[in-house]
DNA sequence: CACTGTCAAATTGTTGACACATTCGATGGT
DNA sequence: ACCATCGAATGTGTCAACAATTTGACAGTG
């Protein structure tokens, strides 16, 4: 386990790398300022890579800043929240298409392989968010990565990514909700398996939806309880 | 005509504006290298802004670059630029969905202009792609901006506006694509009204699809005459 | 008490210089 | 003539200091 982290050459990489961890793992707060002084001195570098790492962030939307007033990370609001899975939908019914023309035999296995893990873990951490998560997430990718267009696959996995997790920390799941995205992973892997891309987008299409309607009511029920 | 680009309040935003101009505008071509001391010099400016926007052009994904090896404009494959199309099916299915529920009876009026004003274009300048070519854009970000959905709508007129621009220049459209693409953007237009959202999505994919299509064809017979 | 103008401190924007890496050409050997 | 090696020149990465702007406190005024 040791070294995970790529070797990067850059100063810049480094920053980027650890800004992007301290904002998704909540080291530094969504809303909160961030002051070139300070986040150079705990990085041991200057503020001139570190605002070229903070450039990078903003792109990724991770980050939002204004001239001369200076950055801060970013703090979506519900419709904003709601607009990143309209977008998902979106991506990802497309790279899910994709994969079932595309996807190696082998690729297939190993999504298999992935959700059987997931159904083990499912009765193990029963209760614990985070693992079953994750596991959501890398479902998502995989399939992104195996769609054979780099560019849709960079986009969810490098550039939307750590967004998504941002914000998936804040929610936690209903109680039936991952069995059923389980059930539900297990369609779209049938299809892919079919090799039917049309079918496949489709149930991946509803899939997200349904995790945006179960984002939704999370949502009314948390602006309830704030009252 | 005076002075349309926005007032910019640093450097790095103008060097950002004047960068992009210069490579979709074709002042620095394709794969050409980015010399930071000559750039600078170009644009009047240090180093230090130069390279910050540098950083978010390279998430607009219009440069390229590599530690200590320094910056390329980018230069699409054939395989790239389609996966672009797929990407812009996807997303732009998407707002034009959205677009159905949320585009205002204002904005719709609008977009019908824009249309007629492009049917009298369409004789006019019969031949000259450019300002077509800018025209069917222009229809596309005006369904983007009303979807509702600001991150959509950002993500394609902001991060790959230009990229598309880039490239559309290059390839001519064939003879009778103009007057096709019209054809199906007042059918999308028509679903629009209608506040059909599924039946505008599936148009506008399939317009999309059609226009990828037209571009294989071109870069099949472009690499014949090459060889 | 609210409002406004002023000033000082803190923060961002920008620069030029220096350290390090890469590239390219010249030199010399085979 | 070809290739390897070395060194100079060019270019990138980083830093620390300076300039310009914003922020917040405070005093004075209506």
């Amino acid at each position: 386990m040791a070294q995970t982290r790529t070797l990067t050459a850059t100063l810049s990489e480094q920053a980027l790398e650890a800004l992007q961890a301290d904002i998704v793992e909540g080291a530094l707060q969504p809303g909160e300022k961030l002051r070139e002084p300070e986040l150079a001195a705990r990085y041991g570098i200057s503020r001139g890579p570190l605002r070229e790492a903070i450039r990078r962030l903003e792109a990724r939307k991770l980050i939002l800043s204004a001239p001369n007033t200076g950055a801060r990370v970013v703090s979506l609001s519900a419709k904003q929240l709601l607009e990143l899975y309209d977008m998902r939908e979106a991506l990802e019914g497309m790279t899910c298409r994709l994969a079932a023309k595309h996807a190696s035999d082998a690729e297939l296995t190993a999504l298999t392989a992935l959700l059987d893990q997931h159904e083990s873990e499912l009765a193990e951490t029963d209760g614990r968010n985070y693992f079953r998560q994750e596991g959501d997430l890398a479902f998502h990718f995989r399939i992104a990565r195996c769609s054979g267009n780099e560019l849709l696959a960079n986009i969810l996995c490098v550039d939307h990514y750590h967004l998504l997790r941002l914000y998936r920390y804040k929610f936690s799941t209903t109680p039936g909700r991952p069995a059923r995205a389980l059930f539900e992973h297990r369609r779209i892997l049938d299809a892919l398996r079919e090799r039917d891309g049309e079918l496949a987008e489709i149930l991946m299409r509803k899939h997200i939806r349904s995790a945006r309607e179960n984002l939704k009511r999370q949502i009314g029920r948390q602006l309830n309880k704030e009252q």
